[in-house]
DNA sequence: CTGTTAGCGCGTTCAC
DNA sequence: GTGAACGCGCTAACAG
């Protein structure tokens, strides 16, 4: 069925190794039989099996993504950036989702999974065990995260720390004292820790600032709206006053806020401003104040550089801090002057 | 580096044939040698090699997906589905990403992309092209359509007429006769024809009620929030009265007609009534009323025909409508009764 | 510049 | 129930 380098070098005249050169555009080939072979194989419909290049060489030129999930905002959108940039060099994406940050034993992908059948692994805001760093470090692949630190290997993402230091700011500096926090990180994230930079930052920034951190005003969720919904409804049914602004860990939990604040009548900004961070698509048409990252560019920069170290430069992998930016749009100002109070 | 079979057959003193038969269960292996290769095996970390296997066998155990985007609703939630009943058996999940509907010549992916690289393939939501499918079905490989009928060969997706139709009549049914329209399908997406389904459906259903269709309050987009948005001012802007009631090829779009009139002080639903189509994310606490499908039911159902075509099972690979439900929530009411006209 | 020759690691007849 | 041997399609030295 297939057609075979051998059959296409029988029919140039020429032999195997000559059309292998020839098709990879390797050197010592002569122009002319370069273009005959090109020919002939065009001709005969011929196309290299990946199967059969993979065992002799080695490579498969395939990169594997792992993901805890796909069907959410950042990873969609990185895995956006990772594919172009894959693609465009010859590479192909496999594709590995978790469903969810698993717990425990149902991730022992990697010994198995990765063995052979990648060049290369990106890990997208996955928090590996040592074990699991452990085995794949073994397996020497290049290895990076992508969106969040990941002990002991590089990554692309941006300072967290610093975007949610500069989101709480954003706030403090239009006036607000009372501020509550939506954060992410309830469930069991091994070692992913940017929901706990963010949250250490925002508790510094307040610190500093002198204002208070009301425990009650702080409360988990795991990035989605449902969650934001959540979230917001518990800290509006809280007896005596509410915060005048809820910083959330993520836009999605943002805007989940501020559908729950409209449900009750609670007016955005003027009785509560909402930040987060992001710059998920709905939060312009929203008009949902934010710190945007591009994800995208991360899955591109992250996929260039494991490339990079594939087609041999040393070194190309390295940790690397993407831009990102206040936008302020129209969930946030400053508090109403408390009349009453 | 890598232990090989022929390591794991010395080290069990059998020969390779029989560590391959223990391997994968298949007959004519004793329990006791069985046993003794499992724990050899084991106990050496030994992993098959994807390539050799796929050499010997022809098969590769990975499935492809096309996709146009992997960041939108749909295809999210779609690939996660697929994702899953993959990896429950054992496949790998081989992604392509068009990057958008792309035009023309960039689309070659067909024959050199899928060919001895995939056992199957699944065409998420994408027109293809004759030629394309030509090429396809030449390749002998399963293939199947999600998320919308692509002609010549089966998929799995609702009835989106169908769909279209209930949420229309939902609409007409709370006394509405002023009716707007925002579909997809700005863009050439080939031979994909949901857009036009639900367009036509709407259409129909207008006409059968007796409904006036005004062109200027038919526009299209791109099933975005960003279209959404422009969509509604669009006819927001336009001179004399407004619709109603506003039906959308998409929550997306739908949302994002609930920004802009929200921005325009147009209160949801009593000045206007919005609905659209998927149940997506942000709906349920955004209150948006919708016609419910679950793309990820979708790519399961899908995954599991490929793979039991592939597994022998003849005639596995078949269309198959989901379900899909009218789900009223706060943004749709009967229309205010008109006073001043 | 080009051809020859080994494997790469595993599945798969066949004999035993 | 088990083993020997061949071949899958291609890359990678080496020769020439």
């Amino acid at each position: 069925m297939g057609v075979s380098i051998d059959d296409v070098a029988a029919r140039a005249q020429v032999s195997t190794a000559t059309v292998s050169r020839a098709l990879r555009g390797l050197p010592r080939v002569s122009e002319a039989t370069r273009a005959k072979v090109l020919a002939v194989a065009e001709s005969m419909g011929y196309v290299p099996s990946p199967s059969a290049s993979g065992l002799a060489s080695g490579r498969t030129r395939t990169v594997g993504v792992l993901v805890p999930f796909v069907d959410r905002w950042y990873f969609g959108h990185a895995i956006e950036g990772i594919d172009q940039v894959l693609r465009d060099n010859g590479y192909n994406l496999l594709l590995f989702s978790l469903g969810g940050y698993l717990h425990g034993q149902k991730r022992s992908f990697t010994e198995s999974m990765v063995r052979k059948q990648i060049d290369g692994l990106l890990v997208l805001s996955l928090g590996l065990s040592d074990e699991e760093l452990r085995q794949l470090h073994h397996t020497d692949i290049p290895l990076m995260s992508v969106g969040g630190p990941v002990e002991g290997c590089s990554g692309v993402y941006i300072d967290d720390a610093a975007a949610a230091t500069m989101a709480t700011e954003h706030l403090i500096g239009l006036g607000h004292r009372r501020i509550g926090y939506l954060h992410g990180g309830v469930q069991d994230e091994r070692n992913f820790r940017v929901p706990a930079l963010r949250t250490v930052a925002f508790e510094e920034t307040m610190s500093r600032a002198g204002l208070e951190l009301r425990p009650e005003w702080m409360v988990a969720g795991d990035f989605t709206v449902a969650e934001g919904v959540r979230g917001a409804a518990k800290i509006f049914e809280l007896p005596g006053e509410l915060p005048t602004a809820i910083f959330c860990g993520s836009d999605e939990m943002a805007l989940g806020v501020i559908f729950e604040a409209q449900r009750r009548g609670i007016r955005v900004p003027e009785e509560l401003s909402v930040a987060g961070i992001d710059d998920h698509d709905f939060s312009g048409p929203a008009g949902l104040t934010t710190i945007a990252q591009k994800p995208w560019e991360h899955g591109r920069a992250a996929a260039a550089m494991v490339l990079g170290e594939l087609a041999g430069k040393k070194d190309s992998v390295r940790e690397r801090f993407m831009p990102f930016e206040l936008v302020v749009r129209q969930s946030t100002a400053p508090p109403r002057t408390s009349v009453g109070a």
